[in-house]
DNA sequence: ATCTTTAGCTATGTCCAATAGCTTTTAAGA
DNA sequence: TCTTAAAAGCTATTGGACATAGCTAAAGAT
């Protein structure tokens, strides 16, 4: 009986290429632990039950569009920061769809989501700063970008639009359509 | 053995209000049955399976939908009528919020969603000939719409938002922002 | 009144999540 | 090096959901 030396993480990394591979819905503790040459329950030695594997691939992709989204923001900043920034949302979900459908709409308002949540959050106000927005005008913008990418991304990730011809320029015109949003500089 | 009386709308009925009550996760053939003071297995003489149900239960809301966005388009033209079609989808989703859930978001590519899906379509449609937008321009026009009422309902049906706190602000900024994009007429 | 159709039923099989309880690996410490 | 405790794996089992097979009785048609 030679130990598989699972971890928690390993077990999401498995989760992660079952749901890129398959799609959410194929995400079973079952897939999961035949992928990682184990028996279903020994996964409850790592992950308390199917309910918390799914929030660890949420978070995990959550962080890791942090990380492109942060990387992206660094080194611009203005309408130049802000265009990226939806680029990059758009381009991650473009580039693993299947992962998408595993971020919960509302991580802010869910305890395990909310350190993501907030983080996410931080990197789109640290690139609208330069605008000096007050609270309300900040809350209301953030919330109309959030409507755009989340919006955008989500129909394309499902296979929501017809023909892929042209999306890229339909997706410029909703940044150009955002950013008019914005007082000058 | 008195008959229960069931027909697929009904089966359809009784799949709603569970819908509504426990949201979609919570759309089984067992809860169904029971609602429908039935056993399980008897639903199979009125829908195919779970999946034909969902569809079934899909198509039923994108009915409601289009039967409400062609009431409130009646009688209406231009910005006023475009207008009035993005608040009477929120509206609905707001009114039924678990029911959003059980639209796809690629109803043109699925068969049996087609019907639907292309009659909502030419409800936007029809608001917007006015502006006789040629097939290119009329293309990103209707994307751009999608994009916002999807992306903010779906967002405000799932909880995304924060504070409801101006919500309705936010989405007549989105209203304006779109129509912003339109020539003038 | 009879016959056919079909809407219901029970029984059963499969799959998944989950728990209980056992065994063995592994690593820490005497 | 030997002992031992923690934990990582296992099998067995339960419960719930979907699904099919095959039976029975209600309801409509002739």
């Amino acid at each position: 009986m030679p130990r598989a030396g699972l971890t928690p993480s390993r077990v999401v990394d498995a989760a992660i290429e079952l749901v890129d591979k398959h799609g959410l819905p194929a995400l079973t503790l079952a897939a999961v632990a035949e992928h990682c040459g184990v028996a279903a329950p020994s996964l409850y030695k790592h992950v308390s039950n199917i309910a918390d594997l799914r929030t660890l691939v949420g978070i995990r992709v959550m962080e890791e569009m942090t990380d492109s989204f942060t990387a992206t923001v660094l080194g611009r900043s203005g309408t130049d920061a802000i265009t990226s920034l939806m680029r990059a949302y758009r381009a991650y979900v473009t580039a693993h769809p299947a992962r998408y459908a595993a971020v919960p709409v509302n991580p802010l308002h869910q305890q395990e989501y909310a350190a993501s949540g907030r983080r996410m959050l931080g990197v789109m106000q640290a690139a609208l700063r330069p605008w000096q927005l007050d609270e309300n005008e900040l809350i209301h913008t953030i919330r109309a970008a959030r409507v755009i990418v989340h919006g955008f991304a989500s129909l394309e990730a499902a296979g929501g639009f017809g023909l892929p011809h042209d999306l890229d320029e339909t997706y410029e015109r909703l940044i150009r359509l955002f950013l008019a949003t914005l007082p000058p500089l």
